[in-house]
DNA sequence: CAGTATCCTAAACGATACTG
DNA sequence: CAGTATCGTTTAGGATACTG
């Protein structure tokens, strides 16, 4: 398998040019669907990947699967996979993860409060 | 001129598309950019457009101007112009911008602890 | 069920030159 | 000084088919 950071080659640059700790949290937070798929994680532990898509409306199969072993490797999120047939397989946050919990909570309630 | 806004076309159609108010609100300070800049301004008021170029080593011309514009039609910050010669501008966070500093704050926190 | 692999598009980003 | 305009590159994101 690939390493899975040559999928986000930039992130990975960004993440070792950033002075600036903002640049660098944004990188870990600031692509399409990370916060929101954090988000969900942080509400809804030991969440399924089907349900996790479900919930997230438009996301494709393809990013949903690269981001969350993004997050695996960014150390925000752990992965539980229950070696059934079929496969189960849970998602929840790890500490680092749930240090996000305020930030998540203040982004959903601006956005809330200034969305059109 | 031609529209801002066409310029982000992916920004745009996100803000529409989005129910979720954690996804609006990253396509308002998610960019590469963006809460960067938003933070640079917030510690510095009123400072120019010459001084935050060079605050934020590696941004390029092009890409500073372009967010400026954007945020500014996000209703983030005030852009002050002087119609001196040579002109003198200076940026400003609106109400709607300073609300966001807890977020920043917290960003840059977290992104210090963790970076590596 | 929970993924990979492949192919593709569009959008973000950037270097550089020019302007009032 | 504070921008635009024009060009080009890279990268994120997506549709779809296949797999253990």
């Amino acid at each position: 398998m690939d390493d899975i950071m040559e999928k986000f080659p930039n992130q990975r640059k960004r993440q070792k040019d950033f002075k600036c700790s903002i640049g660098f949290a944004m990188t870990v937070i600031g692509s399409k669907w990370g916060a929101i798929i954090l988000w969900h994680i942080l509400k809804s532990p030991h969440i399924r990947y089907g349900e996790l898509k479900k919930s997230i409306p438009n996301i494709s199969h393809k990013i949903l699967s690269l981001e969350l072993k993004r997050l695996e490797m960014d150390g925000l999120i752990e992965r539980i996979a229950y070696p059934t047939i079929p496969p189960k397989v849970e998602y929840n946050l790890t500490e680092k993860g749930r240090s996000l919990d305020n930030i998540l909570t203040e982004l959903c309630l601006w956005g809330r409060k200034y969305m059109v």
